[in-house]
DNA sequence: TCAGAAATTTGATCCAGCGCAAATTCTTGG
DNA sequence: CCAAGAATTTGCGCTGGATCAAATTTCTGA
């Protein structure tokens, strides 16, 4: 059984399009190691919009997604989406056991529809000790975030909506980037809204934004779809 | 020699305020393992408003700070200041290699004098594999600065300039609280451009929350002094 | 003790971008 | 294929807060 073999196996799931010993946190593990971690694994489908699970919520599991795109954020009293960041394939999120947390501290929602494998939190400390890649990429993962989340804190406090916009784009850019004949597509459903509530303003202004870009043909969107064409023309 | 006294040995110093032993990363130790642990420490006295280490330097060192207070945060190519934690004794801070970064991505400032101890990056592993508390510290050291961060970016994206500067003023009174006969005074120097590079916005807007909170009573403010009086009448 | 620097206050003006409203386009389930 | 919902665009007025300017207060070092 090989190993695309042995997730496909625990998940029921001939399809999954990932193989996770491709994953940092899984290199190099032995293929009774890797058939022991897929037994233990849980397999969550999670249709766009709905949640992997909710701020506040306890922290039952830890996850890595295998396919599809998650934002990743807070609600505020009144309602206000803040998304922090996102999550692509390979990547593992809910990770509060890394940073000493009962509970989630964002939300996890399908940007696009989900497939992810989770393990009870209680095994986090064995993961961590047995497989060699699992610190390593904890550390990787935790250090990502910190960045990006200062990034977004310089952003937020100095830049302009245009600049926090153009920014945010080109980072969703390199991120979940696929080539296209015209330029680089974000590979997943993103709408005005969803744009605005990573950069802190509105749709009309981020809907503004891109009809400017658009018209000089640095962007090319349509409904929930961005093509960047000419990145290096994006404001600062 | 007890501990306070293998402290002020390593530093040539009679004076230091704190024992090291007192603080999460190194409880529990043997005597002998705290002379040693003294041994391998770099004293550090830091004037204020010098710096630590800063942005991009090599991560060479991490440190615990023993007095003092610190800005932590990074500037921009146009000169602003974004301040994004603050660091309180017995708090460690330079920890790049707590998740996995060759430089420091944020500058170190010392608000009030500042005294720390440092070690060599090099022996970042070993103090977290042979001090039980290390590695708890870490966690939680991390779990609290994401956490912050997170409160920073909802703030920033959502909340109007008078909330965010509130909210700041009583983050630093909870951190760094002293009581006083009228209430509480925030422990360290602090003037409105520092409240303002915290909360993304300018010395001018700070000043004037300030002032009218103070016709209120609800602060009482002179250079450098923020005295909260009644911490519920803030706003949000 | 005094001069200059640093910090604060306050007024006046201006504009980026929010809130609101309405029209339009795109998508999907029945 | 159509109806209803979802997403987007665009215009307009208003305001929170930035920017500019200047006076005042507080502190520090010579």
């Amino acid at each position: 059984m090989n190993r695309i073999q042995s997730i496909a196996a625990a998940g029921e799931d001939g399809l999954l399009s990932a193989d996770v010993s491709a994953f940092l946190p899984f290199a190099d593990l032995s293929d009774a190691q890797l058939e022991e971690l897929m037994r233990l694994a849980t397999v969550h489908h999670v249709d766009r919009n709905k949640t992997f699970f909710d701020e506040g919520d306890a922290a039952e599991n830890f996850y890595i997604l295998l396919d599809g795109y998650l934002r990743v954020g807070r609600t505020t009293q009144d309602g206000d989406q803040v998304v922090m960041l996102h999550v692509v394939p390979g990547q593992m999120f809910g990770i509060a056991k890394a940073y000493d947390s009962e509970s989630y501290t964002m939300t996890a929602r399908a940007a696009s529809d989900g497939l992810a494998l989770s393990w009870p939190s209680a095994l986090w400390d064995q993961f961590m000790q047995d497989y060699p890649g699992f610190k390593e990429a904890t550390r990787k993962a935790l250090g990502s975030r910190i960045t990006d989340m200062q990034d977004k804190i310089v952003s937020l406090a100095t830049a302009q909506v245009e600049q926090r916009v153009a920014h945010t784009i080109l980072r969703l850019m390199k991120q979940a980037g696929k080539p296209t004949e015209d330029g680089v597509e974000i590979d997943f459903p993103l709408t005005r809204q969803d744009i605005s509530d990573m950069t802190g303003t509105t749709l009309h202004s981020v809907s503004r934004c891109l009809s400017k870009w658009q018209k000089r043909g640095i962007v090319r969107s349509r409904r929930r779809r961005v093509v960047v064409c000419q990145p290096q023309a994006l404001p600062a």
